[in-house]
This record gives structure tokens, sequence and C-alpha cells, in this order.
DNA sequence: TCACTGGATTTTGTATACAAATTAAATTAA
DNA sequence: TTAATTTAATTTGTATACAAAATCCAGTGA
């Protein structure tokens, strides 16, 4: 378990729930659990608390946020100022190989039967994720991703995302042909769309939950 | 030189051109430098690196990254987007005596004659962050802070300062008293005024020195 | 001259040990 | 019983020492 990779699994485990919303993270356990020393423990959850995949949970002691409607709405409602504009900037950008790839990405999520809604949703990412790089904007795509990755963890209910799989991925395909056909202005609307929508029934969903 | 308070220092001094732009921050340097081991400038360095304080600059080292035109304009961007978001999530909570006191930060800033270009910009951010808090988004509140770290690099020439601190000033009352009215999007539209004009100066400003 | 290899040197990464702080528990007093 | 306070336990923070890796540079060859 390298350092780099200690992060990333501590992450990845922090999504698939293995250190569930609310429980403390406490070194001493993470490091007997990873078989390391605290110290790239420490390293790994210095990073992760900047990226807020983990919080204060008192004077010193650290915790994995708990998932609340309210903070999902938030998530969502940044996306939605953010990604628009991160398509806008990369527009101009948007090569026909680059929609090329794009599209191929579709088709394999099509063609792929066996996908968990784990790695459906990594490709459906990746999808925006390559729209977006063409804008070449490290700031803004730096906030997007760490954006993604809270919004991640909510995505393990998946109720949601099997509903909305159709429609989700039938938006990305008409999103790909209004950028084929130079129609910005149209393109971010669907996007804004179905970045709301996605938000409001996740947000729906978690206080169906609470209540 | 306690932990969070090195965190702290070091990201100052960054701010303040002790380690400047480009410079090669090695760990044994700043644990000498600040008299601590290196154990504590790791934790410091790992949260200004997933904040973008510093970068990577190579396969291990890091770097306090280059201030450029592009990534300037691409920040302020970020920021016409947000921080619009933010006063209108704030607004409906906006209370007389929380207007009250962002009235007193703007006469404190007015009165006091030996402010230092520094200081003056971290009441000037206080104004802005104190209405933003209202709209008790904690995500968007962690975000806006973040992106006024990284601008608050560019701001160390004083010549726009300057410049621009007068009229500055005055829109912060305008603000303030369209609030007060109620007047919700004349207040958003002035505040993207006031954040695109500052961008734009600073941009032109970074352009005219690398020409 | 330039690219490249090999090894020396520097720098980062990690483990262990200990100090300081926080958290939890137990005791006491109201 | 409840709240406050002291004490014990756990947990985090830091220093030092060593391992691993990356960087630098001289030497070689084209």
């Amino acid at each position: 378990m390298t350092k780099a990779s200690l992060y990333q699994q501590l992450k990845q485990d922090i999504r698939q729930g293995i250190w569930p919303a609310g429980a403390v993270l406490n070194q001493q356990k993470l490091s007997e659990h990873y078989q390391v020393s605290r110290i790239p423990v420490r390293d790994a959850l210095q990073q992760l608390k900047a990226e807020a995949l983990v919080v204060m949970a008192g004077k010193a002691s650290l915790m994995v946020p708990p998932l609340t409607a309210a903070e999902a709405e938030e998530l969502y409602q940044i996306r939605l100022q953010l990604e628009p504009m991160a398509l806008r900037r990369a527009f101009p950008q948007l090569s026909f190989s680059l929609l090329g790839q794009a599209e191929d990405l579709l088709h394999r999520i099509e063609q792929d039967q066996h996908l968990s809604a784990a790695d459906r949703g990594a490709l459906n990412w990746q999808f925006h994720l390559m729209l977006y790089q063409a804008s070449q904007c490290p700031h803004l795509l730096r906030l997007l991703h760490s954006l993604h990755q809270q919004v991640e963890r909510y995505l393990g209910f998946q109720e949601i995302s099997m509903n909305y799989a159709d429609t989700s991925h039938q938006e990305h395909w008409q999103l790909l042909e209004l950028l084929r056909a130079q129609q910005l202005e149209t393109a971010i609307a669907l996007l804004q769309q179905h970045i709301q929508q996605a938000g409001e029934l996740l947000v729906a969903h978690l206080r169906a939950l609470t209540k």
C-alpha cells in the first residue's frame, strides 16, 4: 500500500461505506486496517480533510461526514453553476476527434452489459469530464472533480440511478448531437436541465428517507 | 509554532512572497526555517496541495504555483458564478443586525487611516463573507474561501488595489443599500459587475507585465 | 554538441518512540 | 439525579532514524 494509493483506497472505502457516514476515523485503527504506520494515514487524512471528504468531529478527531439532503442540494446547485461554464469554455476547443471519443464512451456504456451502478456512474462522469477537459481550465476542472467526488457518496442509493439511468443516457446522446451541430446555447440548457433533474431526484429521495 | 499555525504561517508566507512563485518547497528547508521537524511540515503541505496553494513540480517535489493571467481570469470567472449564488441564497436570511454589522465594517475601513493594502483587502473580503455566510451553505462558503485565498496571491501588485480601492468601496456601500431596499436582482447585477471589473483590471495588469 | 547511462547525492516516504492534547470515566458536591 | 471536576485512558502531534525514491551530474558514446 503506497502513499498515493492509500489516499485513493481510503477515498474509495469511504464511498463504498466501509467507513460509514458518521464514523470516527482514528489513525491507529486505520493504520492497522491498511497495514501501514500512522504517518501515511495522516497524510491521506489531511488531503481528504481539505477536500471535505472527512470533517472535524470535535477538537481533533475526524469523521466521515453525514449525508444530508440540504448539502446534496447545495452541491448540485454549485455544479449547476460551474458545469455550464466548463462546457461554454470547452466549446470552441471541441474537436471532431474528441467528440468521437465521447461517442465511443457512450457506446461502451451501452454495450457493456454487466456494469455495476458504480462503474456506469464512473463512465458517465468520464463522458462529462471529457467534454469539460477541453476547456483547459485547471482550477475549474479541479473543483468539478472535487464536487463530483462528494456527490458520488450520495449515489450509493441504487434506486435513484436505476430509475434515472435511461433518461440520463439519452440526454448524453442529445448533448453530443447538439455540440456536433454547434448549438451551444441549446446544449447548455440541456445540461442545466440534466443536472437539475438529477439533483432534484436525489434530494427528493433523501428527504423521503429521513421522513 | 503549533500545527494549525504552521499551516497558516506557511500560507501567509507564500502570499507575502517569502516563498515566491516558482520556488520549490523542500521539507528540510521549511523544517529548518520554521524550527520544527518535517512531520508537521508535511501535514501543512498536504493541505496546501489539496487547496492548490502549492502544486507538484516533477514527480515528488512541490512548488509555489506561478501566477498566470489565464489562471487569474479563470478564478475570477468562477467567483463570478459562485458569489452571486451565495448572495442569492443569503438574501432571505439577511437580518437588519447583520447588515448593520456589515456597515460597521465599511465604516472601519474608512476610519482606519493607516491600513496596509493587505489589511484593507482582508476587511473588504470580510464584508463580502459576512453577507455570504448568511446563506448557510457550508460547501459554497468553503469554495469561496479557497478561491479567495488563491486570488489573494495576485493582489500583491499594489498598483491595482490602489487604483480600484475607491470605486470598490463605493460599490460596497451601494450593495449594502440595495440589500436594505430588498433589491436583490439589482444587487446581484452590481455584484457581478464588481467582480468582473476587479478581474479585468487584474488580468489586464498581468498581461501588461508579461508583455 | 547532444543524448544517454550510471552512480552519487539529495529529497521524500515511512516506521518507531515519545510528548502533548483530547476524550472518557469516575468521583465529588450541589 | 445532575453538574462540575479531577483522573485515567485513549488519541493525536511531533521528533528522530532509516528506507525508498527522485534528482543531479559526471562520464561515455554517438
